[in-house]
DNA sequence: TGCATAATACGCCATTTGACGTATTTCAAA
DNA sequence: TTTGAAATACGTCAAATGGCGTATTATGCA
């Protein structure tokens, strides 16, 4: 049984990379390709027998959040797997209340893209790591109400800034974190120092309020 | 590099097949099991020097999800992952928000609970299919009833206490408190003494997340 | 009208935190 | 292979915080 699968995607380029993904995979057959939201339910208006549908998030005029609210009502048995580059939790978010089955960023491997599909049929919800991460995240703050959209210079920490920001909010002092992170009290210091500068703020509850504003811990 | 595990689970037969899994890998050692959450803590306060823990939630004493709760406040560095036989939401959801990384069932085979530990310290967010499902799931309706009462020995903050910990939460110093308010520093600093005792605290941190699991602001 | 609590305020002292400078090592990307 | 970012680490100094004792003045409620 040959798995049929649609794609969204705007940019040829990237459509051509995902149907060469595939094509490794004998049982895959790359049943059309559209080029928004709009195209996409037209083309599935024709023939709906698809299985699942890989689709972009930003396409011009229709979006992939949109599209998957159509098609999920539309069609609930087809899988809508979001596949984009884009890893913000309002987009996240809004997927998957849109009713996507699964998230992936593009870089994904060929296999892992194979392995994803065969999980979204069988009624799995496939997502890479990172966004996994970020849904447990979401569940753990309730925090839906981002309508903040304007003043996000993005402000990146590394790997050590963020873990020692994270322990930082559990009021752990810095001995305590040096101890557990098996580093010296001097370097602890230093790297709060630098997150200090990085979110222009002067003591750990300004910076842990800041940091959890903008979904950085 | 090898990874160190610890695992607790009261099931003797149990505990010992997690660890003919994991014997199959060169890189893993298991340090210690334990029987319940609070021999896990006990024998973790000897020696933290675990990356990993795979944690059961049914468990005489204290159960997984109490225990994750205490780890991740005291070592937010250790991984937790919860390795259960039960897939209910509301597991699920408590040991999401009791800070657990990662969600796997029990029947899990030995490879891809391997990948999992190595997923975990990847900073990634282990599930097996279903559950990763079901997450998705609890995102789309958020049904978040607490339903969690138990322990609340009722800590009573006066009118002024209360106001000075909002604005501590908010990241004031004395200063700006006292001068918010009209009052000393001095008076400040005393009311904040006091509410550290109330609070069994001891740095605002700690008063302010307390406070707020408690809902006193 | 008392009496307990709350709110006000200071002083002392040790510890912690924050801001700066400097420097070495590691590691991945260009 | 170089180059830059990240992680490591120390020293100094000032400011902020936390813990203790003590004391006076409201204030509400029994």
């Amino acid at each position: 049984m040959k798995l049929r699968i649609a794609i969204a995607e705007d940019n040829h380029f990237l459509a051509k990379a995902i149907r060469e993904k595939l094509s490794f995979f004998e049982d895959i057959v790359v049943k059309f390709v559209a080029k928004n939201g709009a195209e996409l339910i037209g083309k599935l208006a024709e023939d709906q027998r698809v299985d699942v549908i890989l689709m972009d998030i930003q396409m011009p005029e229709m979006d992939g959040i949109k599209a998957t609210e159509i098609i999920k009502n539309q069609h609930p048995q087809i899988k809508i797997i979001m596949l984009t580059v884009y890893d913000d939790d309002e987009y996240i978010f809004k997927s998957i209340k849109a009713g996507a089955n699964g998230y992936l960023l593009k870089e994904i491997e060929a296999q892992k893209l194979y392995n994803s599909i065969l999980e979204a049929i069988n009624d799995g919800a496939p997502m890479t790591p990172s966004i996994a991460l970020k849904t447990l995240n979401l569940l753990r703050n309730p925090t839906f109400e981002s309508t903040q959209e304007e003043d996000l210079e993005d402000i990146k920490l590394s790997k050590r800034e963020t873990e020692i920001l994270i322990q930082l909010s559990k009021g752990l002092n810095y001995n305590a974190i040096a101890e557990n992170l098996i580093i010296s009290p001097s370097t602890v210091r230093k790297h709060i120092e630098n997150i200090y500068k990085k979110l222009q703020v002067h003591n750990k509850m300004e910076a842990v309020l800041k940091a959890q504003k903008r979904n950085l811990i």
